[in-house]
DNA sequence: ATTTGATTACGAAGATATTCGTACAACACA
DNA sequence: TGTGTTGTACGAATATCTTCGTAATCAAAT
């Protein structure tokens, strides 16, 4: 079965907490959510059990305090997104998306360095 | 006023299709939809009749069958979704995003020199 | 043991998105 | 003029997401 993750605005945001912390509690994670959303609590609560539900998170209840932990890879995830984004956004084309993505965002050398690698890489496999 | 655009996926869907075409119909708009989505002919029209009291289309009423036009471009909600994952999905990191779609989609070399050159450009414009 | 604080469970309200049936208007042409 | 076709308007049903209040549960502190 080749599951199809949808997560909502919402699942992303805790999703990245969660891949950024690892396994955590919802006050952990609410907390972090906090800093840039107002939430209540128990929304956050309720989010993370729906998630739970629908198996994008899994949770170790053997305490009182339950503990989450993402059960969707970051990767997977991310290509999942990004292939839409270039499909219905991006009219099929990668190359305009990355450089729209370099254009808009201060790259240090070493980042240009890196991309620069990854490019010689790919030549050569292609050969 | 900087508007924030958020279109819905169903709308991303029509913007794709009137960034390519230009001013359409919504019946040219819907066969269009439909090679890749099933969907009845007024669910396609409802959804651009909202997309325009949104503001994100105008239409040409001057005719019995009304013709519509993207109301934001392509650019800039290209730049806004953009943003938005390498904030939320990618921690931050433009350049993990940037190597994880050249990773996943075969790139001509005209491609990849164009990419270089922009590297170039971008380096020069650092100093 | 009782109180206090933290946590989960549950349900429901509110908001938004999606879908489509039906009615009405305009047009085409036999 | 009458009939069929194509289009828009409108409203409503459905689905999904988001938010939060309240109650029940558990644990620690007094």
């Amino acid at each position: 079965m080749n599951k199809h993750i949808k997560p909502t605005e919402s699942e992303l945001e805790i999703l990245g907490i969660l891949w950024e912390r690892g396994a955590s509690t919802v006050r952990e994670v609410h907390e972090i959510l906090e800093q840039s959303k107002e939430a209540g609590y128990t929304t956050t609560l309720k989010l993370m059990q729906i998630m739970h539900e629908k198996g994008i998170l899994t949770r170790d209840a053997s305490a009182k305090t339950h503990i989450y932990e993402a059960n969707v890879s970051r990767e997977r995830t991310q290509q999942q997104l990004l292939n839409k984004m270039i499909d219905t956004v991006y009219n099929g084309s990668a190359t305009q998306l990355v450089m729209q993505a370099l254009g808009h965002h201060r790259s240090s050398q070493e980042e240009l360095d890196q991309i620069r690698q990854y490019l010689n890489e790919m030549e050569k496999k292609q050969k």
